[in-house]
DNA sequence: GTCTATAGGTTGATAGAC
DNA sequence: GTCTATCAACCTATAGAC
């Protein structure tokens, strides 16, 4: 066994490169050089272009997801609202300030969601977000379960253009935004959905 | 002049194909097949691939942000919160309402960010970014301009997510959230948006 | 303004030697 | 498992006829 192998160096710049570009602008070719290994090691590891793209996704989104389930499995019943909020964002949130190529490549790929994997987000996804929904109407029972998706869908938007944009945050605030304390980054997002999430019903 | 030309049919299916596919996956063939014209006419009337998404994003965003703009002016001093994030919110909402295309070609094309569109989007916004932030500070006097700017990019994540993946959401919440009824929508926005900018600061 | 034809380059994938 | 070589398809952009 080598220091570090193929795979999972081809894993590493695949996700960088897919993080900064997307899939449809990342070439193999790019990939691979970058990677320094063969252009046909790619098909041979992972079958195809969309092969890799997956194995890059789940790599990070499976332990994010068990996190997840851990923790709604520890709240008391009925769970405090904020915790079930934390339980959502706080994982995704220590795994991009660990891995910094997982800050944008989640994002990026739901934005651009090419067609072959238009199942795979809600497979991931769909299970899991159906407990939140549960535990988040069982904090917060004065919420209908329309409102409580639809909060839910916000709070998925507030998180991902945040992982997504970084860099442009600090440029456009001209520093004021902080990211490099992803800790505090993190503060900040739980308090604003936690807000969003405790509104009555509509203002108006 | 015939009844629709060419140069605003290209438009118009380009707004399409980039909302669908994004920049990079959506090719000149495909645009110029769907509205059946010559290949040759992109680069007659918008010069290159570029100039075209250009022209796709101006048409749109500049009269979002004049009207924008026009709200701004309007508020009295100092300006009621709500209003604030109304003048943000609805006008893009209301657009998205009105023109099928644009649900998805901004909030795409902003998470695709390609790297010719890097200055593009600052510049469209910079200036309008600086005023409403300078507005909210007037309307929420307790929040420090940091807390101020953080919750102006979570609003706008919520927001572009929303206009991104109207029909993902109709799908995950299995027809709980019903996207059809836009002005719905947009009030759940708000709401939201108004309670996390309402949190006085930490939670803990 | 609109067309055809094509230049010049990139892509994902694979066959087959080692 | 890794390599070279290559295929067939696709792309943007442009030159030049009409």
């Amino acid at each position: 066994m080598t220091a570090v192998d193929t795979k999972s160096t081809i894993l590493d710049v695949a996700e960088q490169r897919f993080a900064d570009q997307g899939f449809a602008a990342t070439s193999l070719r790019q990939v691979t050089a970058d990677a320094g290994v063969n252009l046909a090691a790619v098909n041979y590891h992972f079958g195809s272009k969309e092969g890799l793209v997956k194995a890059v996704l789940m790599r990070r989104i499976e332990p994010i997801n068990d996190e997840r389930r851990r923790r709604l499995d520890a709240l008391p019943d009925p769970p405090p609202l904020e915790d079930v909020v934390r339980a959502y964002i706080e994982p995704a949130m220590q795994t991009a300030s660990q891995v910094s190529g997982f800050c944008r490549v989640f994002g990026r790929l739901s934005a651009e969601r090419p067609p072959f994997l238009a199942g795979f987000f809600g497979e991931q996804f769909g299970e899991l977000g159906r407990r939140f929904v549960a535990m988040l109407a069982k904090g917060a029972p004065a919420l209908d379960v329309q409102t409580i998706w639809w909060r839910m869908h916000f709070t998925i938007g507030a998180m991902s253009h945040t992982l997504l944009n970084a860099e442009v945050i600090d440029e456009v605030s001209e520093g004021a935004c902080g990211t490099a304390d992803r800790a505090a980054v993190c503060e900040q997002l739980v308090t604003f959905a936690i807000g969003g999430f405790v509104q009555r019903g509509e203002t108006r």
